[in-house]
Formats: C-alpha cells, structure tokens, sequence
DNA sequence: GTTCTGCTGGTCATGTTGTCCAGTGAAAAC
DNA sequence: GTTTTCACTGGACAACATGACCAGCAGAAC
C-alpha cells in the first residue's frame, strides 16, 4: 500500500515520540482526530505498522556484544538448520540469502568470550559446513526507517 | 542492568501484546498496577525498554526486497562513507565489523532492478573498495527479542 | 449533476494513566 | 534480636486518551 504525506508525517511523529498518542499527534498535524485514527488504522491493517513492541536494547540486558554470522549450509540441511537455530535464544534474526545456500545470522554475547560458545552452539549441528563471522565495533547507523517512511511519502510530490 | 523473573514476563507480555498497557499487565502478571508501572519505569530508565516506536515494515511501503552488502574501505575513509550511508534511506542499519576495516549493512529496494540503483548510490563514493551482495530470500527467524529476555530472566534460577 | 470519499468538529461512555497514600511482609543491616 | 530498609499491596483521585459515533461539507470521479 502506498502512503501519502500526511501517513507520512504520522509515521515520523510516532516514530520519534511514541508517547503521544493518536490525539497529540493529530493536534501536531494539525489534523481532527477522526482523521489521525483512521490513517493510523489503515496503516495498521495495511501492514505498514506491525506494532508497538517495547524496543528492547540487548546490551542492557547484558549481551553487549553483537556478530554477523555467514553460513554455509549443506544441500538440504536447510530446514534442520533453520529449526536448530530458531532454538537458540542469542540468535536474534536469521535470513536465508543468495549465494551458495547461505544463510545470515545476528548474534548476541556476553562478551567476546561468551561469543565463542554461541558460535560453538549456532554451529553444533551437521548441516553447516563453514561459518564465518563478523564482530560488531560500532553502529554508526542503527536500524531505522524514518528516511525510508520520508521518501515513501514524498514520491508523487507536486 | 539484571532483570528478574517478573521483568521477564512483563517484557514477555509487551512484546506479544503491545496494546495491553500497565493495568491489564499487572493483572495478567498478578500483581498491582502499582508493582507493574514501577518495574516498566524501572525497565525504560535502565535502558532496557528503549522505546515503544512502532514496528514499520518496508515491504508494505513497498521496499520488498531486502539485502546485506559487506563493504570493504579504504583505509582512513570511514567517516566518509559513514556519512554517506547515513544519507541513503535505503540503508537501514550499518555497522562496523572487525575483519579487514569492513563495514556490512542492511538495504531494501523496490524490486530487485532497484536494489542496483541503491547499490550504485551505495558504493558511489570513493573510499569504498569492494562490495558484496547478498539478496534475503527468506527470513525464517525475524527479528526477536523474546527468547532472549527468557534467558536473561531465567539465570540465578532457585 | 450526482455520487463517492475523506476530512471536520463535535459528542459520549469507558478505560487508562500518573500520582499519590498508608499498611504489610520479608530480608538486610546493625 | 531488633531495627531499618525495601518492595509490594490495594486503594484512592483527577486528568486524559480512546473507540465509536454523527451530521455537515468539500473536492474528485463519474
């Protein structure tokens, strides 16, 4: 679905102060609330917003240390990898990608130290033939869709 | 910061039921609004909960093609191409790897003929050696926080 | 010209929030 | 062993936000 400016600028309001609310943010627009309620309806069952999950920092719950890992599966094994990973709780996402049969992970540790036993255990399984991973230093971007929602909203401008 | 058993719940709770709020929290937990709004506070200003903001999905905006591309950078050039990146709103996450100065990020696209125009912008910038691609065909594990709050909450167990 | 569609500005009952408070139990400090 | 401290309970309160309406109005589409 595509959305308009005024979808827009809700998405950025609620994106940046997800306090507010349907009325607050229809006050911002300059909007009636009527109008606010029924964009963020649509946008809600038009798929745009999934939800309002708490936004829960890794690091805070102390697992300060984040890694990319790449996969290499073997022909076939994908499901029973795909099963064995989705068991273990320090890995956040996983994507199969293009290339050969890979797959890539994010993970979560401890520390460094402790990354070595959740890549021992992400790898504790037949189907993987070759890991490699990628320690995070810094995110000098953290995810975020602002920009996106933006650029969404401006295309078709006058 | 260390959560305990109830924070764990209460996290638990959220994620799954963002709608429900403090009071049918607490009563879900058991426990008073009093105990529930103390331990939320508690959650957000330790960190935790970074936030509620909603939980947009590209596809829906119609960016349904997603991609991880690894950078290689030329020495010294990183706050360059950190700038640069940061101006692409394709780019959705970037981070700073260990490996040879190396950089991996998260990009949508409108369809796979887009994800060139995104690449091209991407790597259209000097300091940038190499570029590697991989398209996400699936994402059997998206991104979670649940199970590992369950850890988190669960260790010092009676 | 008529029909749609979306926005306005308004009402209403209901539920939730933030913020108090005194009382209680249990663990920690002394 | 006694005191202090702390978190939780159960209750209260005013202020506010929500979801659900409605009639009226404007512009766009037909």
């Amino acid at each position: 679905m595509g959305i308009d400016r005024l979808d827009g600028r809700l998405l950025e309001l609620l994106a940046e102060e997800p306090r507010i609310g349907v009325l607050e943010a229809s006050r911002r627009l300059g909007v009636a609330r009527g109008t606010a309620q029924s964009r963020l309806d649509r946008l809600k069952s038009g798929g745009v917003i999934r939800g309002f999950g708490p936004d829960v920092d890794p690091a805070a719950l102390g697992y300060p240390v984040t890694a990319f890992a790449t996969l290499e599966i073997r022909q076939g094994q994908g499901p029973g990898v795909r099963a064995h990973l989705a068991g273990v709780p320090e890995v956040l996402e996983l994507h199969t990608t293009t290339g050969s049969g890979d797959m890539l992970c994010r993970l979560v540790a401890r520390s460094n130290a402790d990354l070595q036993r959740v890549i021992d255990r992400v790898v504790g399984i037949d189907g993987i033939v070759r890991a490699s991973t990628a320690i995070v230093m810094e995110n000098p971007v953290p995810l975020r869709i602002v920009p996106l929602v933006r650029q969404a909203a401006g295309e078709g401008l006058p």
